[in-house]
Order: C-alpha cells, then structure tokens, then sequence
DNA sequence: GCCAACGTTGGC
DNA sequence: GCCAACGTTGGC
C-alpha cells in the first residue's frame, strides 16, 4: 500500500505549530473536525506514515508553515462525548461513534512557510485542492508531486 | 468585519 | 425528498 499525503488546516490561535512543537514528543491529536468529508479522510483513508502539511488558516499570511506524519489512524474523536467540550455532538455514542481523528507527529518544520500566495503562483500546483474555489475542508488530500513540491518551497 | 461558498437542519 | 433558513469557514 502506496503512501498518500494530506494536507491538515489548523487556526493558529487555536493551534498551531508551536503548539505542536511544544506538545509531547511533538505529538498531538487531531480533534473536532465535524465535517463528513473530512471525517472519512480521517476514519478511513489516513494511515500511519502518511504525510501530512501543517497549514495555518486565518492568520497572516496563511501558510503551509511544516510537515508531519501520521502515527496514529483513525479511532474515535473523545471531544464528542463530552458534554463540557465545545465539539461535544448529542447523538453519539461509544457504541457508535460519529466523528474520528489521527494522531501526527511533527517530522520538521520549515524552514521558510509557504504562503497561500506563493501556492497560487506556482505553476505545478494550479490543482491544489486548497487553492480550488470553494473549498473549506480542513482535511484534503494532496499529491505526492505537490506534496514534494511544497517541501522544495518550504527549504526542505 | 465582510461576505462568498458551502454544509446542515428542519418544516412541509 | 425538496429547499429555505441558518451556521460556519476562511480569504480578503
């Protein structure tokens, strides 16, 4: 089974990489998607391994700011049973739950971010799901040829 | 802060 | 099952 590669947004102020950086073993958890889209990337298609782009959404500049791994596949988000929990969801249960997260860790940072604007001026990553019109997942997929090509801009 | 795009909810 | 109303995302 091939690799596939991700690309992961995150609002910095929520979380961002040096929360991550600083986070144990440089791991974290991938909570509160509520999105069903994204949520089956995340339950049913990342796999240990897999890599992912840290991006930060709604800051300046939005950034591709580094890259991680996947060391944890899809188990249950515990944010949804948890009524104290911003990401709290009603109807699910233990027995059934709805919403899912990964674990990744931090493989390295770069060494210059990669912003939204360079992505969309390069002329190889015109298909970039992320700089597609309308798109607000929080979880996309990426080709290896993009992936490689956002390390290359990112100093790696 | 605005607003376009899109997802979700709920009445019918 | 349609679709209007509403909520959220996220770039600008």
């Amino acid at each position: 089974m091939s690799k596939k590669y991700w690309l992961l947004k995150s609002e910095p102020e929520a979380f961002s990489i040096e929360d991550l950086k600083k986070s144990k073993n440089q791991t974290t958890y991938w909570d509160g998607v509520r999105n069903y889209q994204a949520r089956n990337f995340l339950r049913d298609e990342m796999k240990v391994g897999d890599g992912v782009l840290f991006y930060h959404s709604s800051t300046e500049p939005t950034a591709v700011v580094g890259v991680c791994q996947v060391v944890n596949e899809g188990y249950p988000d515990h944010t949804q049973f948890d009524p104290d929990s911003h990401h709290f969801f009603p109807t699910a249960t233990p027995e059934n739950p709805v919403w899912y997260m990964v674990d990744i860790k931090l493989v390295k940072e770069f060494k210059r971010p990669v912003s939204l604007q360079e992505i969309k001026n390069n002329k190889k990553l015109q298909k970039m799901k992320l700089i597609q019109k309308g798109n607000r997942l929080s979880v996309m997929p990426v080709t290896k040829e993009e992936f490689d090509e956002v390390l290359k801009m990112g100093g790696l």
